[in-house]
DNA sequence: ATCATTTACCGCCATG
DNA sequence: TTCATGGCGGTAAATG
């Protein structure tokens, strides 16, 4: 349960990596009919701290504050300032008692520092990862993935992939009604998968002399009942067969069945907690097919059973 | 769970 | 020369 939040702050904190926390976590959204956190910013003593952009920061608490947070965020800090040796204790206490910890691009080398990372799967921008990957040998440090999260302990690649983490965090929580609901609120797309390549070639649309596949893709998620196979899609986008591969991979970073199967479990998670349709409506209507299949691909993405989901998800949260 | 069959994907390389 | 294309074949994964 993410009751309480807590954000660590240092010395040099970078602004924008904080502050994706704070839209997620640290606005009252409440009235709106959003969960409401307790939200706390903290630092060694509670002492003032200089953010990269030069101006100061008052925290609400000190680190106290992380012994008693279910959720610990640690935004950016630049590589190679020393991290105060009570702040990493106090993030290793967190770890060892259960709490969730998240990260944000060199937020991860504050997890490292504080063990967490050894033996896990991890990641931070691509520009830092042969770093992490050097300062920390135990870790598993993935530098082709927007952002991790297996276990208790999530990190996130740059920037913008902190906002993937937390919104991915908050859809974990409280299911996916509410993490779109907020993603349309910060006018975000609603849902990158965590195993999206961080490089992607085309990330913001040509113009029309260079067309992409964007047409493609919305039609697609407009006819997730239908069967799509690659040779279909690649003759609709008036490509090769294997040309299209290529294209869909440098433009969104996995494969043309790989993005399906991701569309369709999101088509399915919102009916499971929308309708009352059966497992069997549920895969006609996204596109699976069968009930089996569905339950296949929906255990191994989502961690839990299409039943399960929908118990913990159903009419629990109301958006406005 | 396991298996046989089919499909998807990607490295390689010739072509324009 | 460099570059995108697209056919071929091996391998991995999905399917039933």
């Amino acid at each position: 349960m993410l009751q309480r939040v807590a954000v660590l702050v240092l010395d040099n904190v970078a602004p924008f990596e904080l502050g994706v926390i704070c839209e997620v976590f640290g606005t009252d959204r409440t009235a709106d009919g959003f969960p409401g956190y307790e939200f706390h910013v903290c630092s060694p003593g509670g002492a003032t701290v200089r953010t990269t952009s030069g101006w100061l920061l008052t925290p609400t608490d000190d680190l106290t504050a992380l012994d008693h947070a279910d959720l610990i965020a640690v935004p950016a800090h630049p590589i190679g300032c020393p991290a105060p040796p009570e702040a990493v204790a106090a993030l290793r206490r967190a770890a060892e008692r259960g709490a969730q910890v998240l990260s944000v691009c060199s937020g991860a080398f504050l997890l490292g520092e504080a063990g967490l990372l050894d033996g896990r799967r991890c990641t931070t921008h691509w520009k830092h990862a042969g770093e992490l990957a050097r300062r920390f040998p135990a870790a598993k440090v993935d530098p082709d993935v927007l952002y991790v999260a297996d276990d208790h302990i999530a990190t996130s690649a740059g920037t913008a992939a902190g906002i993937d983490l937390c919104l991915h965090l908050v859809r974990r929580e409280h299911g996916s009604a509410v993490a779109t609901a907020l993603a349309r609120r910060m006018v975000v797309p609603p849902h990158r998968d965590g195993g999206q390549a961080q490089y992607v070639e085309a990330p913001v649309p040509r113009t029309a002399d260079a067309p992409t596949l964007e047409p493609l893709l919305s039609w697609l998620v407009t006819t997730l009942d239908q069967e799509h196979t690659a040779d279909s899609l690649a003759a609709r986008a008036h490509m090769s067969p294997r040309t299209f591969a290529r294209r869909f991979r440098a433009e969104t970073g996995t494969t043309p069945h790989d993005w399906l199967t991701g569309q369709r479990v999101l088509l399915v998670r919102h009916l499971l907690e929308q309708t009352d349709l059966g497992v069997d409506a549920i895969a006609s209507r996204s596109g699976f097919g069968t009930a089996a299949m569905l339950r296949h691909h929906f255990t191994r993405r989502v961690g839990a059973t299409p039943q399960s989901y929908r118990m913990t998800f159903r009419d629990r949260d109301r958006v406005a």
